[in-house]
DNA sequence: TTGTAAGCGTTATCAC
DNA sequence: GTGATAACGCTTACAA
């Protein structure tokens, strides 16, 4: 069966014996229609299968789509999924479809992602940046004022709107807590390359509340593991130290998930841990896990409502909001310090 | 500072002094173009900032959008994300754009969504129907020759291709697994409404796996929690019965966790546990937790080529593939059955 | 209440 | 090699 050619505007007008604008006008409740026109074209509408041509509208329309494009770094990571989520509730809300493309953590996928966004000609871009990206390339894009919001990790090279969480905040609470359980030696495992900004902010939150708590800093109690078998490695060499720590800090998920795979299968429970990221069975745990949580919905909301209000005309200076963390006390996090 | 008119082709055209359709030529690779023109015409893209307008283009050609629409009940949900992200991977050596939207799991907004979709001429859709969904309206589009590829749930009044896990079967295995070790009373706890098209598979595969082994089905044993803390609480009133079973099977991701939990907070290391759908944290528990799981990643890659051989013409009938589990060993399925 | 003409930003066709 | 013209499906502005 040969492709059929999908009905136009035109086709509908003709099956009713009206011209194209009549049937425009009924489908876009504009100007004056007879009422029964109005029902014959209905009935031609159902009867041929006519769907608008959303691109000819934009075009004639000169509106931008009613798209919002967004690039997160990984489809199957939760945390991106659920940053998605929060976008899509606020912006369905105002009649905006969310586009959502995956750049793999990859700087080039995720510049050539934006690319079709724009030749789409999205409404709106949202970005959470891949590890080793630049974003110089959209300063033309800024100042033409396409509302731009980067979430997780702030843009590079470019000055544009962001939302993160208080990754330095949150970390130093989460340390704060295990000193007040005595501990004064404390190891840290980071995920991603010490570039990344999250790792950073996040190491800066241990440092500060060492620095706080006056406790000296031991560059041997600094590990990095960039997946969870390297994490797992990562806690065992730390552990295994001369004057091993009395407790870890895991700088995100997947450093904590190596992290209680270290500690449970060395059968150590008089170690502490506190990771920062939640995980779907921390409570489940033995002992459960206590995490410095983050709010990827908040966030991907938050994003999502400076997005908006730059649409409705907001002209302000380049925003960066920050999304409170929160500590969640389970069980592994009050282990006391072992002598 | 007003919002700046976008330069079109004509505006690049302008600027080097050639007409409109010669920089189509260049921006193409399509016809000859002077070697030195070809240089001009590209000085003026990056000078002007110039991007080809996707809408335009599409809508000149009669081509479709070289988008791909997916519809999930759920971005937060890692499974759907995984099946995302494998239907990503494939599309984008084609050259296609996937775009994604989420449909809250209502059936209103799933055909919304599908129907912004159809506005913007993707190239072919594929949708994770949501529990109530009904997709007779797509029957036009079928005809028309749109590939439509339904995956983790078939369509429902449509016949159309579809991409499932072997639910029966896996739920089968993972039963026959707790049998082996003995038991004989195993209670069933699943998820959503016993409508939905995965209950009642996994339902039949736990159905057949008892009548295999030649054991009664007893109804009392079947029990429902829609989320984490109803499936928690079905584990319990199971554990509480007259003649309690020796041994649970969760019906998803979701029911583990909840079984997972009530095992844990009633101290219970004598009742075996096997979950369908993997879990991040499962070999971290205490015991690891055995599953039947899925391969989410290998159900958007299984979609997706079926969809790309659909439009690359393959015109025989609505296939419905399987797509295998694996039985993961980790500890709570090989609990004895405490006589 | 309805129709006509023009144009949105591209590309196909055919001429130069 | 390059240009002029028309056309894709729709809406705006104006006329009937």
């Amino acid at each position: 069966m040969a492709q059929m050619r999908r009905p136009t505007m035109t086709d509908v007008a003709r099956e009713v014996g009206v011209t194209a604008k009549t049937v425009s006008r009924v489908l876009n409740d504009d100007g004056p229609v007879a009422i029964e026109t109005r029902e014959r074209v209905m009935e031609a509408v159902r009867k041929l299968g006519y769907q608008p041509n959303l691109m000819a509208r934009n075009m004639r329309v000169g509106a931008r789509d009613a798209a919002i494009g967004l690039v997160i770094p990984e489809m199957g990571n939760p945390f991106f999924g659920m940053v998605a989520g929060g976008i899509e509730s606020v912006v369905r809300a105002r009649g905006l479809t969310l586009i959502v493309g995956s750049s793999s953590e990859t700087a080039d996928l995720e510049q050539s992602l934006i690319a079709t966004f724009l030749a789409r000609r999205v409404s709106a871009l949202m970005v959470v940046p891949s590890a080793t990206s630049d974003h110089r390339h959209l300063r033309t894009e800024r100042v033409a004022g396409l509302p731009i919001v980067f979430l997780d990790r702030p843009a590079v090279g470019l000055t544009a709107d962001c939302v993160v969480s208080a990754n330095r905040e949150g970390a130093r609470a989460g340390v704060a807590h295990l000193i007040a359980h005595g501990h004064r030696r404390i190891g840290f495992i980071g995920d991603l390359p010490a570039t990344l900004y999250t790792r950073r902010e996040r190491f800066q939150g241990y440092r500060d509340a060492l620095d706080h708590a006056g406790l000296p800093f031991d560059r041997a109690l600094v590990e990095t593991g960039h997946d969870q078998e390297a994490a797992q490695a990562a806690a065992l060499r730390l552990l295994s130290l001369p004057v091993p720590p009395t407790a870890l800090f895991a700088g995100n998920n997947l450093a904590s998930m190596g992290a209680v795979l270290a500690l449970s299968r060395s059968g150590r429970k008089d170690v502490a841990l506190v990771g920062f990221d939640d995980l779907p069975l921390a409570e489940c745990l033995d002992p459960p896990l206590t995490v410095v949580a983050q709010d990827p919905v908040g966030m991907g909301v938050a994003a999502a409502e400076l997005m908006l209000s730059r649409l409705d005309g907001d002209k302000s200076k380049a925003r960066r909001a920050l999304v409170p963390t929160r500590l969640l006390i389970r069980g592994s996090g009050e282990v006391p310090a072992s002598r």
